[in-house]
DNA sequence: CAGGATCCAGCCTGATACTG
DNA sequence: CAGTATCAGGCTGGATCCTG
């Protein structure tokens, strides 16, 4: 048998074939502005719209608001809104963004190790 | 102090500011294809290019040429051609993209017993 | 303050053809 | 087999303006 060297079988059932819903979720969570705004949380805790603006530097007001719609649907962030005056909006991971930044911080740690020395070869 | 309860303290220099290395590294990981060309050289150790096709299923011709010579660029993935005729050519992760893949197929993996929750919500 | 609506540029994809 | 070249089309993302 060959290449059963390997712990993490990721290819093993139908996982992450075209249009799978494995590939969907990956598609979500490996977007442009994702990470940036679920490690913004996960450092945080609770951010507001302003606050996620400046975190996920350069990030333009239509892809936050999409960005976060999207991680709203998935369940991975919670939106709470206070009807006031101007608007107060809070937003912070569930549950299950929490378990997803676990996996998520540790890979940015190492870009931010590692990345002089790739873009440097 | 605020907000010090956390360990990866992702923001904490000039990491991941708009043009900064480490999001120049951020984007080029997590691509639409890097992610799966990854994590099937993980999976396999050495591939060439017709199984990388089968593997990261859908990809066009264009966007693994792109996604290869990127990645190789970037010190993560070795090429080895074989002066052969037919052509023989393979791929392999680098010691760097071993590293890198320790951080990824968690996260795939992640990603992976938990698409359906996600979805579903 | 927290978005929504709109328009436009660029990237990605797909198809096809060609090369060593 | 392992790519490169080209072109058309669709979709994503960015910039700007507008609103409750």
């Amino acid at each position: 048998m060959k290449g059963s060297k390997q712990i993490h079988r990721i290819f093993a059932d139908q996982a992450f074939t075209a249009g799978c819903p494995t590939r969907t979720v990956l598609d979500h969570v490996m977007s442009k502005w994702a990470p940036l705004v679920i490690a913004s949380l996960a450092d945080t805790d609770v951010l507001r719209w302003s606050e996620l603006r400046q975190r996920a530097d350069g990030i333009s007001e239509k892809m936050l608001a999409q960005t976060l719609r999207q991680l709203e649907a998935d369940g991975l962030v919670r939106r709470e809104a206070r009807q006031v005056v101007p608007p107060h909006v809070e937003y912070s991971l569930t549950s299950l963004g929490q378990e997803l930044a676990g996996h998520l911080l540790p890979l940015m740690s190492w870009i931010n190790a590692n990345a002089d020395e790739i873009l440097g070869s």
